[in-house]
DNA sequence: ATGTAATCAGAATTTTCGTTCTGGTTCGTC
DNA sequence: GACGAACCAGAACGAAAATTCTGATTACAT
């Protein structure tokens, strides 16, 4: 007994998600969102809320499809060192692509809104843990394997990686060449050998 | 022949510092600064010229401190090895005090300001590379003395403590346990020893 | 076919904040 | 001692941007 609605909400919120990445949340505004995803601002408003609240969903929805994106590749069983090479490999393809420059959402928002957001920060805070268990698993699966040292514990190794990506997401926002930056990787797998 | 100024400009300009350093640009408002610095807002604009211009200045007089700090620390004739732990030391410590949680002034400023300025991003990738290159001269001089392994370049190493460094200021001004940070420092020795 | 309630585009409103202006004040100079 | 230039505090202004409102429009249920 109404009228449709012209747009898809799930691919207007995949629209401002891309936007929201590459800009951020002060320096995209209400009229580029309405620009960008085509979607009235009383559709934005009704569908999402106000702009905090379409950040919001556009971070989960972004937290969501990198969480899926690690996990199928460090999380299949008994992953080791030839997996986090692997996935040094798919970080390097998307940083060198088009998409790369806009580096990582999460890191974007952890520099950009958490210093401000107790409560943001407590979860960004919970999320980084998960990836630094999740890299930890893998490199305890690679030690058991024989592949990578045994004098240092996994839980460190895997916190110097962590804390290098995170480096490695600041430079790339940054501009720094890509070169350099996937530099790291290859020297961090020879710090894994001892 | 005119009333004398009220304040002291330098003094000012270090209270500016601090609350640029520790809220942001975007958070820091010109209230914030008069309040803050004791200063009204003709002497502000007066004096330093609008918020751009003051932080810049600010920015500056934090770049330069930090510099003679670095210099003081890494640029002793013959620093290796030993230069660097006391290096990484004076960091805990500081990253321990009252003032530490601040993080690091310029790795905000790239965080926050950076991506929308081509020329400011311009300048603070110089300075990186300034960094890289004093820390890649401590590890040869490691390398000489033969407390730094040598079969890794040292720009690779200086690269990836480097970018250590960076994601450890993004993690501390997300609020990461400091033992958890400062980890990293004592696993990268061990890396250092091959 | 038609009424109607949801939708749309864009105008109006409100808020925030950087910047400028103003009226009063101070202090070195004549 | 008075003049006046530079200073101070805070009001006024203007711009930008988030949010709400409005009048026209559309398409589903009856």
């Amino acid at each position: 007994m109404a009228r449709t609605r012209e747009f898809d909400p799930d691919d207007a919120l995949d629209k401002a998600m891309r936007l929201f990445w590459e800009r951020g949340f002060q320096h995209t505004s209400m009229e580029d969102l309405v620009r960008h995803t085509g979607v009235s601002r009383y559709g934005l408003y009704g569908t999402f809320g106000n702009k905090d609240a379409i950040y919001h969903q556009a971070l989960m929805r972004y937290i969501q499809i990198k969480k899926d994106e690690m996990r199928r590749a460090l999380r299949t069983p008994g992953a080791g060192r030839l997996a986090l090479e692997a996935y040094f490999r798919d970080i390097d393809a998307f940083v060198s692509s088009d998409e790369g420059r806009k580096g990582c959402m999460v890191y974007n928002t952890a520099a950009e809104l958490a210093p401000h957001h107790p409560e943001l920060a407590e979860y960004l805070r919970g999320l980084q843990v998960e990836v630094r268990n999740l890299f930890e698993q893998v490199i305890r699966n690679g030690q058991q394997a024989g592949d990578i040292r045994t004098d240092i514990p996994a839980a460190d190794l895997a916190m110097t990686l962590f804390t290098m990506e995170q480096g490695m997401a600041a430079l790339n926002r940054g501009g720094t060449a890509i070169d350099d930056l996937m530099s790291c990787y290859d020297t961090y797998l020879k710090f894994l050998e001892g």
